[in-house]
RNA sequence: CGGGAUGUAGCGCAGCCCGGUAGCGCACCUGUUUUGGGAACAGGGGGUCCCAGGUUCGAAUCCUGGUAUCCCGACCA
């Protein structure tokens, strides 16, 4: 039993702390709103770094850096960004600190008082199409496709560790094009490329969809979500791609000569990821026994436990299964330390989410076999030492395909469709979950909506299908269902 | 940024009302016995009681001011 986890049915909220503080993910930090991410969940995010960046790499982009600071008058060039950034913004404006003349202690150096305010980046694309007024002249030095790995600061009025903290960890990436058509391909195949990677290394289902108006990035034409469904029946917004058009080159007033000799704008996309995903993938799969995490992204996948404690025979036995598993480029620990027993480490090993749990006892040898758990059903099983490496290597992509088809089905079960604003509101109010609904395509709409039941429009899916249909609040004509939820 | 609460050992808390040598559980260290689902016993270490001022012979406790964090709202990846 895992006696220091609250149960989900009890507090949705505290159970995710609990597994992130217990997981040894995170720690809160002196800083308000600011985590310290721990190695154990520091792994995890790596692990999703090199899977995204060599993603990036194949698709022709590279990675550069830009700076921390922003002067505060580039924030302002695009009106809408400057509307959508400015209430949550650090702002540094002195240079130098003194001791304090009257006791103990520094004070900020008045004489130290910056010409420009600096804030810290809350996203870059001010700085960065700054920078590349600079680099593109011609159509020849087109398309400019890059990305970086940055830490933001947005700041936030309430914070949760990973799902939304003052500080966040992410990749931002920042392209130019010569075409409309260009910039929106490229758009939507980082939206592809999110989507796959929610489903097929995290195993978390994703809607891809369209933000409306109201919910799009501030200084984009479109923005592309992908959106997953957590278990407490709340939205998460996975990842975002921007189609930015022309507003960002003509804020920085970034042009190219054409192949017929004309200067045009720019066309320009932003997309990024951040340390969020580790947050959905803690509420996607994980249970009242702590963090249940997808092989592909454990940073730990098998652990081998002495039971009860190491011996010649047993480290022998362990150590060959060790290094067969390694061999298939799967990570392993032996566990040989002696101060805590195997009953401590099983439910350690499940707190920590390691997919699979090899035991293995003078009972198990004499038999021939070991026993194997794998932390998604909790199931046991005996396995002959014979072929067991191969076995485990089995079990590791049963495990993954599994997690994906559970929340598959969550979802499902979770999706309802609602053709009045009441039944709309009670589904909301009830368990959650995803709502299909018809909505008239206003603004005024969607905010009245919010208002009445806590629910916004988290996208207006691609795969939308045409379908005639009156808008739950107004019973103007719709031409397709859009999804409803309450989001983080 | 509005409403409420709380700051005492690494973590979780009691003590405060009614001022008098700072405590409990977990964790940690040492030892012994244990060991197939979170071991038991014995001994031990660890504290600017959030900060500053005040009242008092004496403040974790009372008073004033600050500050930080958490919860509920509004705002948000």
């Amino acid at each position: 039993m895992a006696k220091e986890i609250t149960p989900r049915s009890q507090d949705y909220s505290q159970w995710y702390l609990d597994i992130v503080r217990k997981a040894g993910l995170a720690d809160n930090s002196a800083v308000r709103g600011c985590m310290v991410i721990k190695p154990y969940g520091f792994a995890i995010w790596e692990k999703m770094q090199q899977v995204l960046d060599s993603e990036f790499k194949r698709t022709n982009h590279v990675n550069a850096y830009f700076p921390l600071f922003i002067p505060k008058s580039f924030l302002s060039r695009e009106a809408q960004h400057v509307e959508g950034f400015a209430k949550e913004c650090a702002v540094v404006t002195h240079h130098r600190l003194k001791a304090d003349p009257s006791g103990n202690g520094l004070i900020v150096d008045p004489d130290a008082k910056l010409e420009e305010e600096l804030i810290v980046r809350p996203t870059s694309e001010t700085i960065i199409w700054n920078t590349y007024k600079d680099w593109i002249q011609s159509y020849r030095d087109l398309p400019v496709l890059i990305n970086q790995w940055a830490n933001v600061v947005r700041w936030e009025m309430r914070t949760r560790p990973f799902l939304r903290t003052a500080e966040f960890l992410w990749q931002e990436g920042h392209t130019a094009h010569a075409t409309r058509e260009e910039a929106i391909a490229e758009a939507r195949m980082i939206h592809d490329i999110y989507a796959d990677f929610a489903e097929n290394w995290m195993g978390m289902p994703v809607i891809k969809g369209i933000k409306t108006e109201n919910e799009r990035f501030a200084g984009a034409e479109d923005t592309y979500t992908i959106e997953a469904l957590m278990q407490d029946g709340k939205s998460l917004q996975a990842g975002t791609s921007h189609f930015l058009g022309q507003n960002f080159a003509k804020a920085f007033d970034v042009t190219f000569l054409n192949d017929s000799n004309t200067q045009e704008h720019v066309w320009a996309t932003s997309w990024g990821v951040s340390t969020r995903l580790i947050g959905g993938l803690i509420m996607t799969h994980s249970d009242d026994e702590g963090l249940v995490l997808p092989p592909k992204l454990a940073p730990l996948q098998v652990v081998i436990i002495p039971v009860p404690k190491p011996d010649a025979e047993i480290n022998e036995v362990a150590e060959k299964l060790k290094k067969e598993l390694e061999s298939k480029g799967i990570s392993v620990k032996y566990d040989t330390d002696e101060k805590s027993r195997p009953g401590f480490k099983y439910a350690e090993y499940e707190m920590k989410g390691v997919p699979v749990r090899v035991a293995i006892g003078k009972r198990d040898l004499e038999k021939g076999h070991a026993e194997v758990a794998r932390r998604d059903t909790r199931e046991k099983n005996f396995i002959p030492l014979e072929g067991l490496g191969a076995q485990i290597e089995t079990l590791l992509d049963e495990i993954q395909n599994n997690l994906l088809l559970k929340s598959l089905r969550f979802r499902q079960e979770n999706t309802h469709r609602a053709d009045d604003i009441d039944t709309l509101k009670s589904i909301v109010d009830g368990r959650g979950g995803f709502v299909s609904a018809h909505w008239d395509g206003t603004v005024e709409t969607e905010l009245k909506i919010k208002e009445m039941t806590k629910a916004t429009i988290r996208c207006i899916p691609l795969d939308q299908k045409a379908e005639e249909g009156k808008c739950v609040l107004t019973g103007n004509p719709s031409k397709g269902r859009v999804v409803f939820a309450k989001a983080y």
